[in-house]
DNA sequence: CTACCTGCAAAAGGTTTGCATAGCC
DNA sequence: GGCTATGCAAACCTTTTGCAGGTAG
């Protein structure tokens, strides 16, 4: 991957919002400071490092695609009252791919969990 | 919900259609001996029957809504391949909702798990 | 120099919605 | 008769893409 200036604005962003931003979210704060950044440039930009592994691009349903930059496994709740999203670890799924693959002779690449529901602060309301 | 004939005929569709139809499919599907149905109104009776817990819908990564006649709580593994989707039934996941408000303390409402990988047929190409 | 990257704007899905008309109860 | 549903088409949102010019190595 070569260099440039837009990448690692856009790499930056990712790292230093860990609110697991959408592109979106990443145009937007870049816009200020760079007012020719593009929103293609972007999205281009998110999938790329997606690809590369530097950063991880969470699929949600019914909403954008969000990008975090923890790569290690874990997962994500989304509250449905204040839309933060919130990182879940959870070792019980360690061994889910070797589950499935045993129980539907599946060969398993890749699940994606996502959890909806109420956080510490929303649920009280 | 009052009767209509173009409810009664896409529910039916997805009954009669185990392949998880997307919206799509319902109305191509429909389209033959129902000239006139329109797309708005495939995608507005999905959601009502959803809504209502007549079907399910089945939010898809990177791809089209699917929707399942099955209301009960099980999985779904999407070849890569084929495209296919099959069901899965992870008995380990039960406590998961349980297990996720224990450890993090947010009332958890809902989980959205998607599989991928290769099926049977595909696995040895 | 050349391959890759950018900004811009248009296109591409997939899904929802506004409106006037038609149908159920 | 009134409320809900329909067909049609336009709007919407998010994401991707084609193109002509710019930049890293």
């Amino acid at each position: 991957m070569k260099y440039s200036k837009q990448r690692e604005l856009v790499l930056n962003t990712v790292i230093e919002n860990p609110v697991h931003p959408t592109a979106d979210f990443v145009y937007s704060h870049l816009r200020s400071a760079n007012p020719n950044i593009s929103l293609g440039t972007v999205y281009r930009n998110l999938n790329l490092l997606a690809d590369h592994g530097l950063i991880h691009k969470i699929a949600i349903p019914n909403g954008s695609d969000r990008f975090d930059f923890r790569t290690d496994e874990h997962y994500h709740m989304i509250c449905d009252c204040c839309g933060e999203v919130f990182d879940v670890e959870l070792d019980s799924l360690k061994e889910l791919d070797s589950e499935i693959e045993k129980s539907t002779g599946f060969v398993v690449r890749h699940h994606d969990l996502i959890i909806n529901g109420l956080c510490n602060k929303c649920k009280h309301k």
